[in-house]
DNA sequence: CAGTCTAATGAAAATGATTCTCAATGTCAA
DNA sequence: TTGACATTGAGAATCATTTTCATTAGACTG
């Protein structure tokens, strides 16, 4: 994952910085649907001279190289979380109390290529999301 | 429809005022997707002295009113159509020319709820849009 | 009709996430 | 060592949207 984000810097001419060795780092060691912003909490205490110009920077850095997904729920923050590469996945997202969960379902996907299709469209990307209540915020609400 | 967004104000105590009036009349006479300040422009045309605050104002209350449903796409605006409140549908977006077109997939929309159960959410909204390159855009293309 | 009370308005300032600018610093290759 | 760039961090800028606030308009009361 380190390996991969500092093939691409190197094949852009850019170089694997201490600041930026470490905001990836923390970013691996999240689970997912992290802010910039969060990012930036986490490094400050390890680094306090990082600016939160750099975390944005390098944010961006790893999604261009693959590495990081950028997520857009609705809350007005840009979220990242590691690409696998290989995982693609949709969320269930709780609106009580924000919990996620990620799931896939292949016939779901398929009858979108079908949608797609349909319409003379060639599919590049999807975004599908579930706002609901999940159990849990269920049983302590009756 | 604007009748819906009267009962509405007047439920809550609020006036239905001259403003309210034409930035409601304007955004019914549009298709959909239109940002505040699309409609702000439009407005303008034929009432100069109305200012972007209350545009602003006025489209939350439409869709408080539940006869404007408020769209995030990726660009960075807010986007209202008018919710003919029977109509369920999602997105295909053209990321090339922005063309949007509207579709229901009764087997997509089933396939949802049966994975949230899976899951122990109950859903109560959610969002699928698929992003891609239209036909026309695509012949363009080679 | 006044008079009063409150919602509504519009101009301007504020907000908040993200991006940009720029001067200072670091790195590397010749 | 010396350029040539890439990088950094602080702060300013951006930009859609919201808030503030002084002023106006409407509805209601008597
Ligand atoms: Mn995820
Ligand atoms: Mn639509
Ligand atoms: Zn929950
Ligand atoms: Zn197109």
């Amino acid at each position: 994952m380190l390996d991969t984000f500092e093939g691409y810097l190197r094949r852009k001419g850019l170089r694997m910085t201490p600041q930026r060795e470490l905001i990836a780092r923390t970013f691996f060691g999240n689970k997912g649907h992290v802010s910039a912003e969060e990012i930036y909490k986490q490094v400050q205490k390890q680094a306090p001279r990082i600016g939160f110009a750099t975390t944005y920077r390098t944010m961006k850095l790893l999604s261009e190289a693959g590495v990081a997904s950028l997520r857009s729920f609705g809350d007005g923050f840009s979220r990242y979380e590691p690409a696998l590469r290989t995982d693609h996945h949709d969320h269930l997202i709780c609106t009580q109390c924000g919990h996620i969960i990620e799931f896939e379902d292949d016939r779901i996907e398929s009858l979108q290529k079908t949608v797609a299709r349909k319409h003379g469209f060639r599919v590049t990307d999807h975004k599908l999301e579930l706002y609901g209540i999940c159990s849990k915020c269920r049983t302590r609400k009756r």
